[in-house]
DNA sequence: CTGAAAGCGCTTACAG
DNA sequence: CTGAAAGCGCTTACAG
């Protein structure tokens, strides 16, 4: 059987197919009655307008894309995007728009995908995902083009454009600051890779919570990792020779491999290293203790992405919106926050 | 600046719409030299067919959609979610197909969700994540559909459903018998929940592989888990009083769990208890030994979703075409497999 | 090989 | 409050 059209409905309930479409989208101006008769009409025989003609009668597709760049390898080992996946999809289903995901692999999907998010008739708008300095160029690409666009993280360059960010200066300062305030003093870390902002920021709050607690920097008390759980037990073992009595790891997943470090060398977490994490996901118990970290809310931060975005659709894409979410330090065993309250007391 | 049309590309070109559709679109009956110039022109302008013009005319959209039912609250922390999109993405992407994902949250969710995916306009076809009983409801909804579908997984009731899925049954089967091969006497199994086919499908190649052995199946020996790592823990403690002297999971994570559960206990892995998990997905090396597991190959099953679905759009949807992925027995030391068979030597 | 024309199924001024 | 009509930007028989 074909699908129903509105001209069918019109010609069930008796009416004109523009009616019709009042009552499908809700518009004022029809009578109560009728509106009641059209509806009754539409229940009845489960009609759907078609997509793809609405769309190209308003210009308005109802659907935002996410795109996910190249560099996006760890896709799969990061809670990070599934978090964001979600946040995403929920406020899509609230506000009725369909997602759409785009994953870039290589620099021919790029070429492929670019056009389709970038041209009306498919997309409304969409959220870029940004994090590493070899992404700009989409992400300036889609700046340039008529779409409106939210970075999801901090863009390199970020004039005029508009982007919802987590604030990881802000963040890692205050892990260390938890640090600094129970009375470590060789306090390191385990930052990311130099190509990510979010490394980039977290590093950068270590080193301004350090100085404003009057300590020096101890620049072999820095070792890169790359946000793996193996990545954070390498970086632990070359920070051993530099004895630190406190770690703050820029993502939980190095922070649990900095542990299995540390408990491989025979030392305990945190009496001989205290641990503070980052973003607090949910993570498999398996610690054995609970993980000090800095509270990220990447779901509502993936929901309020969409919201921004929907802004950029109906209201104009001037000015930029510039948002910064906050972040929570969550303090449990693993940074000895208890164990030294005891031993000031 | 408005976008280009096809009129604009036609004019420039000096030919008609018809010619320039025909370039855009690749079909043949083009003169060599019409189709150069045409090619150049789109080339100069950088047009782009808009998808919903398109759409509308072709009565094809070019875009699939993944519908996750309400079941999956697990798309965070299981890894088979991360990957199979990743599949899905891929193969959308070597196929020209837009992806669009439907995290379905809740029964408003579903109510909304249901007529944007089964009625034409937005969708080509959809596959939909099976595995629990509860989910049905909108796998049938869809197969009674107009919309070509193909159910990721087993559904409860397979008539006239074009699915695919991994062999369960003989993957747990291969796994159980690695275990009994090796001379294991006291086999037990952390099997999922039992609303899930693939726990049961799980289960079921573990009765089937003892029975094969000749080992009486000691209920005693079966706890139920929830495929996470936590889950994992509390089912092996439950084990312990039944002495078992092996363990297959039906998930790397509860395999986890239950290695967590032994060593907390003094015991050891595999010397005192030997495990087999399932899926072989890349884990935190937290272990310190390597998981005997059997793989799974979620990312190619995302790509065969997506190349049945299109054999479906294509070519109709009779008959359904059903298929059976194999697994594959990756044995590391968690098993024991070494250390028995020297000792057997 | 090429073009004129109808049609895909909606929305939206416009007129009443 | 309601309807007739134009138009959104393509594709696709059809005729030549």
């Amino acid at each position: 059987m074909p699908e129903l059209r509105l001209e069918d409905i019109a010609k069930q309930a008796g009416v004109s197919r523009s009616t019709v479409s009042r009552v499908v989208n809700d518009h004022p101006n029809v009578k109560e009655d009728v509106r009641k008769r059209v509806q009754d009409v539409i229940q009845l025989t489960g009609y759907h307008p078609n997509a793809a003609a609405r769309t190209l009668a308003s210009q308005r597709s109802w659907t935002i894309g996410l795109v996910l760049p190249q560099s996006i390898s760890s896709f799969f080992t990061d809670p990070y995007f599934p978090h964001l996946t979600k946040g995403i999809a929920q406020a899509c289903n609230q506000y009725d728009y369909t997602f759409a995901l785009f994953l870039v692999g290589s620099k021919e999907d790029e070429e492929k995908i670019f056009p389709r998010v970038s041209r009306k008739g498919l997309l409304d708008g969409v959220i870029v995902q940004a994090g590493n300095r070899g992404d700009q160029g989409i992400i300036n690409r889609l700046a340039n083009s008529n779409i409106p666009t939210v970075v999801a993280g901090r863009p390199f360059h970020s004039e005029n454009l508009s982007f919802i960010n987590v604030d990881n200066v802000k963040g890692a300062q205050k892990a260390v600051d938890h640090l600094a305030g129970l009375g470590y003093k060789r306090i390191g870390t385990i930052c990311g890779p130099a190509h990510s902002s979010v490394s980039a920021d977290r590093l950068n709050g270590y080193r301004i919570s350090l100085a404003e607690y009057g300590h020096t920097v101890d620049e072999s008390l820095i070792v890169e990792g790359d946000f793996t759980e193996p990545g954070g037990y390498a970086a632990m073992q070359k920070l051993f020779p530099s004895h630190p009595d406190a770690v703050f790891a820029a993502s939980d997943m190095m922070a649990l491999g900095a542990v299995r470090a540390i408990r491989e060398a025979g030392l305990k977490v945190p009496d001989d290293v205290a641990i503070v994490g980052f973003d607090d996901l949910p993570l498999p118990a398996h610690l054995g203790i609970g993980l000090t970290t800095i509270r990220q809310p990447v779901v509502t931060f993936g929901e309020k992405a969409v919201e921004i975005l929907i802004d950029l659709i109906e209201n104009g894409i001037y000015p930029p919106r510039q948002v910064i979410m906050n972040t929570e330090l969550i303090i449990r065993e693993s940074s000895g926050a208890s164990r030294i309250e005891k031993t000031s007391a």
